[in-house]
RNA sequence: GGCGGCGUAGCUCAGUGGUAGAGCAGGGGAAUCAUAAUCCCUUGGUCGGAGGUUCAAAUCCUUCCGCCGCUACCA
């Protein structure tokens, strides 16, 4: 039976624009259901926009629209950056859908019957004229005693009916699950923060507000609306058609992968699969979280002005670049810096010298001298045999650091294949081939070409657009992109098109220092 | 304060008991098919400090120094 895999990045929250580190935890996840596919897996891969709270409520007051106007227009917005990134999604969910808002409330029902709700009461430090709760820390003390919030308002101590979640009872199976499915939570330091957070003891979650109206009402107490993360989380399963079993995509569940920010690790490895469990449906195979990015060393922060849209970066050093760098800067898990300079390094280092120049100068080495056409397979030395065979064991080395969600070390994989392919070409000379032995200059392009191939086709998930147009310059037939494929040497004689340049270097326009 | 992580070549990092590694940067050489790209060789580290266990420690234990993360309802 054909292998299921269903992938998600988060439901990005539409209180801001969308930016690097939106783009970063989607091209993951798209690495990760293009692979998957190209492995002939059957692959769902979502991706979506969370727009309901308080918070998204105040910003369109803030903008003068209706909420729904609001959302409308920044959802829009991160599904346009989505499409610039070419995240393959399969469907895009918007938390305001109908579809949702059942599945969310369905969700609601399971728990509730099962008595992991509670109505209750959340209390803390109200100010009435912000409209909004606030934290013990946050607050000063005015001259005459009064507690004030960072605003400046006064505040006061209210209480508010809420429904609880019974997140205390979930502690030993949450920690159950930690201990018995290592790989359930990664990496290993967002692991080990989670499980000493659930151990220090966990508290009921206020799941529901009265204080403000945009949001899923909560079924059968349409005086409350469900609290943000209860809401969000179903994204998951609503997208599915939950509650309907029957659905089309309802064998996708579990989820394989919950890709996410480590911001909201926690509420991934904690919440969810307590709310899964106390529904009593099966909690998702994986969740990883993954690092921030810093811009030229800073944090980026809205103050600084160094919020980096991706769109920008794609406009100046194109689509594949971005990716690629992205991903192969630094380990997938741990924060990383995001520098001009690194990225133009990484550009015309690995992109354009290593394997945009190895393309080339072994295409045109065919065109001039093989006309064109693919040559055939000769006798193979014991050079040609080792390339070949790092060659053919990479779909399944990547499949291991897939599984591990370590797009680094999987792209570090490929490019120790591309270096050898660089140390081969030169060690076996075919320009000097030509003058001595015509054949074996054949038989070394040819060796070259399968290894250009394997490489194209296993980096089509990371770079889909060149590694299109590379495949297209190996005359490589659409049907014969997949892993399994690779099996099949192509046929020779096929004709070439001419030779044109994958990667262009970058030189940086006149210095202005 | 508590819990956890990190500190290895100029830079980014890999390496969890057995003679210190990769990429980039630096130096020398080769080649000239190619996007002046590539290949080969090479400089460079008392593996944060100290103590301990061991025939043997970057790798285990103790302690100290420095940096960072988490410590709940912010979506």
């Amino acid at each position: 039976m054909t292998r299921r895999f269903y992938v998600t990045t988060p439901i990005y929250y539409v209180n801001g624009a969308p930016h690097i580190g939106h783009a970063y935890t989607s091209i993951a996840a798209d690495v990760m259901a293009r692979f998957h596919r190209l492995a002939g897996h059957d692959v769902f891969f979502l991706t979506g926009t969370d727009e309901h709270g308080q918070k998204v409520e105040q910003a369109a007051q803030a903008a003068g629209v209706e909420p729904q106007v609001f959302v409308d227009r920044i959802a829009a917005d991160f599904r346009d950056m989505a499409d610039a990134m070419a995240i393959s999604y399969d469907d895009f969910i918007r938390t305001t859908e109908p579809r949702h808002v059942a599945g969310a409330q369905a969700l609601w029902e399971r728990v509730a019957q099962n008595d992991a709700i509670y109505l209750g009461a959340y209390e803390g430090w109200y100010a009435l004229r912000d409209e909004c709760f606030y934290g013990e820390d946050e607050l000063t003390t005015g001259p005459d005693g009064q507690k004030l919030a960072p605003t400046g308002a006064p505040v006061e101590w209210v209480k508010e009916p809420s429904y609880f979640f019974r997140l205390s009872a979930f502690q030993d199976r949450l920690l159950e699950l930690y201990e018995q499915c290592p790989e359930f939570l990664g990496p290993h330091g967002a692991r080990n923060e989670i499980i000493s957070f659930v151990r220090q003891g966990l508290r009921d979650l206020s799941i529901s507000r009265t204080s403000f109206k945009w949001g899923i009402p909560v079924p059968g107490d349409e005086a409350h609306v469900m609290y943000v993360w209860f809401d969000a989380l179903a994204n998951y399963l609503s997208a599915l058609g939950f509650p309907d079993t029957n659905s089309a995509r309802a064998a996708y569940w579990p989820a394989d992968l919950h890709l996410v920010g480590k911001d909201i690790a926690r509420f991934h490895a904690i919440y969810w699969p307590a709310f899964l469990m106390a529904a009593g449906i099966d909690v998702p195979r994986r969740i990883f979280a993954n690092g921030w990015w810093t811009i030229e060393g800073q944090k980026m922060s809205k103050s600084i002005g160094n919020v980096i849209d991706p769109r920008d970066l794609v406009r100046e050093f194109g689509l594949d670049a971005v990716r690629f760098f992205l991903l192969r800067e630094v380990p997938f898990g741990g924060d990383s810096d995001l520098s001009r300079k690194a990225l133009i390094t990484r550009n015309n280092v690995e992109l354009a010298n290593d394997l945009g120049n190895l393309a080339q100068r072994t295409l045109s080495l065919v065109a001039k001298n093989c006309e064109g056409t693919i040559p055939e397979r000769g006798e193979p030395s014991v050079e040609d045999t080792q390339l070949l065979g790092q060659v053919a064991i990479l779909p399944q080395l990547m499949a291991v650091q897939m599984e591990r969600c370590a797009l680094t070390d999987a792209l570090e994989d490929v490019w120790k294949v591309i270096r050898a392919c660089n140390a081969y070409i030169d060690h076996q000379a075919p320009w000097a081939l030509r003058k001595t032995d015509t054949t074996r200059m054949a038989s070394v392009l040819r060796v070259l070409l399968d290894a250009l191939r394997g490489i194209a086709t296993v980096l089509q998930p990371f770079m889909p657009q060149t590694m299109e147009r590379m495949l297209d310059q190996l005359a490589v037939q659409p049907d014969e992109r997949n892993l399994a494929a690779l099996e099949t040497p192509l046929p020779a004689g096929r004709s070439l098109p001419a030779p044109q340049g994958l990667f262009p270097r970058y030189v940086e326009p006149e210095a202005t220092v």
